[in-house]
DNA sequence: TACAAATCTCAAATTTTTCTCAAATTCCCC
DNA sequence: GGGGAATTTGAGAAAAATTTGAGATTTGTA
């Protein structure tokens, strides 16, 4: 499941700006224009929060505060006053951090990634994301574009030996190695099968050659 | 207990300095000079880490890349360089955050409340909300909708270990041992049908499927 | 101690996954 | 282009895992 990041700004460019930015790096976007519309959007629970402080009827801080119990995620501040009682107030309001406008988008991305391995680190979680795919190996879940996928055991067992080794192409005794155990002795035809019923899952959610067949070896993941 | 500070700089008078603001602000200090040093004082775990880029034998991203395996508290960086490729490497090591000097006082105190502050919510988390559901560990209370459900002691262990790692699929072996306690000899068919009573409870609560078979695995808690 | 609630057991019923096998198709190389 | 091996497809059988139902046992408490 790809991470859901939700960008609290009233002014529209910077909002798209944002938006375009995030998606580009394989997060799901949601957006709020003011204060009270990102309480209210805050309630889905997004992974991450970043917010602006100046927004016309309710202001970032206030947002914040608004949400904090109910919201374990990070949230970080973005604007443009550079003051320390401002840096100080927004901390105090529970913000995890502060960024000043105008700042680079390679920071930007930086912070978020470390803000959200750190809550991964707590919460002991695993992902990989592949353009619009997100293989969750904690969930055992397989997302595409938001849609979530479900596969059996032993297809996602084959999923996550792909996918865990991009690129790499494994026989499909390998394969039957991994998954099923040593000591099987494994038929080819089992493999091709679950391979056929994986492909079938990601076509039906418009999403073909995940998996690529490598004639007379076997398959590897391209993600 | 006071949090415990680790600060790792080269220069004697920064690091006097800092040493003298964090002791006034409560904090137990001690110091490290170079990288290696900061990497021996380290292993005494503490609560969170400053480093400075800039210092001989091995500067501070080598210094937070050789720790991070070990260490996960948070660990802030400090320095004067302020190039986006600094900083997208430092967090990219595994930094927490990256403080460009000369900063205020009152902003790095902030952030370090933040970092100790998020470290401690992630320990002892009070409740969660899921939608409709809210969990409360403190009381050992579920509610739905504003309906309070009961629930006996293991049904709610089973729910707080579930809620409280959202989306992670948990062997019944595995509940079992945090539930039951390591020792016990688990059978599946317990959790089984522990698991089937919770899901009662909720489903006359008109709650159905916060709790979803992963099958051949075990089960994950959706909320 | 006795009662009620909580916890555990076990086998049948159900659901889902996994495997099998032959026909159809695709791909590679001559 | 054609032969032959490799792969995909399709449908259904076999196997495995889970849920359900009914009751036995244990535990906590008045």
């Amino acid at each position: 499941m790809a991470y859901r990041v939700l960008v609290a700004d009233d002014e529209p460019k910077v909002v798209a700006m944002l938006r375009s930015f995030l998606e580009r790096r394989g997060y799901e976007v949601s957006c709020a224009c003011d204060g009270p519309e990102a309480v209210e959007k805050a309630k889905t629970l997004p992974d991450l929060i970043l917010l602006d402080i100046n927004m016309p009827r309710m202001d970032g801080i206030e947002v914040c505060r608004a949400i904090r119990d109910r919201v374990t995620c990070p949230i970080l501040f973005l604007t443009a006053r550079d003051g320390d009682e401002d840096k100080v107030e927004s901390f105090a309001s529970g913000g995890d951090d502060y960024i000043v406008k105008p700042f680079s988008l390679a920071e930007l991305g930086a912070r978020i990634e470390a803000h959200l391995r750190r809550d991964r680190r707590s919460r002991d979680i695993q992902r990989k994301v592949f353009g619009d795919i997100t293989v969750d190996y904690s969930a055992r879940e397989v997302t595409v574009r938001g849609e979530r996928l479900s596969f059996n055991r032993k297809d996602f067992d084959i999923i996550k030996l792909l996918s865990l080794n991009r690129g790499q192409v494994f026989h499909r005794a390998k394969i039957y190695d991994r998954v099923w155990g040593l000591d099987g002795d494994g038929d080819d035809s089992v493999i091709m099968e679950h391979i056929r019923t994986i492909r079938l899952t990601f076509a039906k959610a418009g999403c073909e050659n995940c998996i690529e067949t490598v004639w007379g070896i076997g398959y590897k993941w391209i993600g």
